[in-house]
DNA sequence: AACATGGTCAACCGCAGTCGC
DNA sequence: TGCGACTGCGGTTGACCATGT
């Protein structure tokens, strides 16, 4: 079946926001939080897409996000996972308070890879390269390789241990499953030094209906972020008020300061802009 | 100083999954 | 039950920046 785009493509702007933009989108989504991203742009006064937003919000503007480099425990903790998970990047993010997946996915892409591969690890199968490739002072140098564990893992669904990048698959389960000890053992927040971070550092605002695993790690993941946002707040506003008036102009209505929100709460509006 | 090359990361695209009618 | 709408995810692209020549 066709699918039609996900918005009108004409008048829809795209490519890099710009502060203001940055600034209508927090404000709306602070204020009103988002009931369907289709409808953000609109309401929130903005040209773009609600796809564009719902991306800019995930991976940027989200309150709670960590920014900078990853820490070495981050990173090996997203070696980790990506031993058990393959390119779940979302999965992944889950279980990394404060990142999201494409910050994780452009840092495998470009640091990790390259990290594994001068190890002399395979930075798919996390075995060693093929004998070819590899540096064998340090293949002998590397621990075990973690096939291991994926085999142990493999007591889930066997359709998807078969990924078709030849990842490490099976463990599939990770959405119900208990904090891991590894994930446990990252101290949220702790890591980085990034001064977004100590503004940051928790809960996501966001609440989508499906819970996205960031957000559903965050809901078990209670932290300083409450203290200046009622976080279900945000979600559970008044969308039906907003979307009787809904008469497509009426976002030019909303002038909210976000960033009142945050004041003597560690917000840095520096930081955003 | 100017140009070329490589690295990084924000953003886009298209598909898959889920939900409601 | 099937279809369409919507969201989320992963892969990819392209602009920008840093470094090397």
């Amino acid at each position: 079946m066709g699918r039609q785009p996900c918005c009108e493509k004409i008048g829809i702007k795209k490519g890099p926001w710009t502060a203001e933009e940055d600034q209508k989108l927090v404000t709306f989504l602070l204020s009103h939080g988002h009931c369907c991203w289709r409808l953000v742009p609109k309401l929130a006064g903005l040209l773009r897409c609600g796809k564009s937003c719902r991306l800019r919000w995930t991976n940027y503007l989200r309150p709670d996000l960590k920014r900078g480099l990853l820490s070495e425990e981050e990173e090996a903790l997203v070696i980790d996972l990506h031993a058990q998970l393959g390119n779940r990047w979302s999965k992944i993010a889950a279980r990394l308070p404060g990142r999201t997946d494409n910050e994780i996915k452009n840092h495998w892409n470009t640091h990790i890879k390259k990290k594994l591969k001068k190890m002399g690890i395979d930075p798919v199968t996390h075995g060693p390269l093929a004998p070819a490739t590899q540096p064998l002072a340090l293949a002998q140098q590397r621990d075990p390789p973690q096939v291991v564990r994926e085999e142990e893992r493999c007591d889930d669904d066997p359709s998807k241990q078969a990924s078709s990048q030849g990842l490490a698959a099976g463990a599939d389960e990770d959405d119900d499953v208990e904090e891991t000890p590894a994930s446990a053992a990252q101290p949220h927040g702790a890591t980085t030094t990034s001064p977004a971070s100590a503004a940051a550092g928790s809960v996501s605002p966001s609440c989508s209906s499906s819970a996205s695993g960031a957000d559903a790690d965050a809901a078990a993941w209670p932290g300083p972020i409450d203290l200046f946002l009622e976080v279900d707040g945000i979600m559970d506003m008044d969308w039906a008020g907003i979307l009787s008036g809904c008469g497509d102009d009426d976002a030019a209505d909303i002038s909210v300061d976000l960033f009142d929100h945050y004041a003597g709460d560690g917000f840095d509006e520096q930081v955003w802009m």
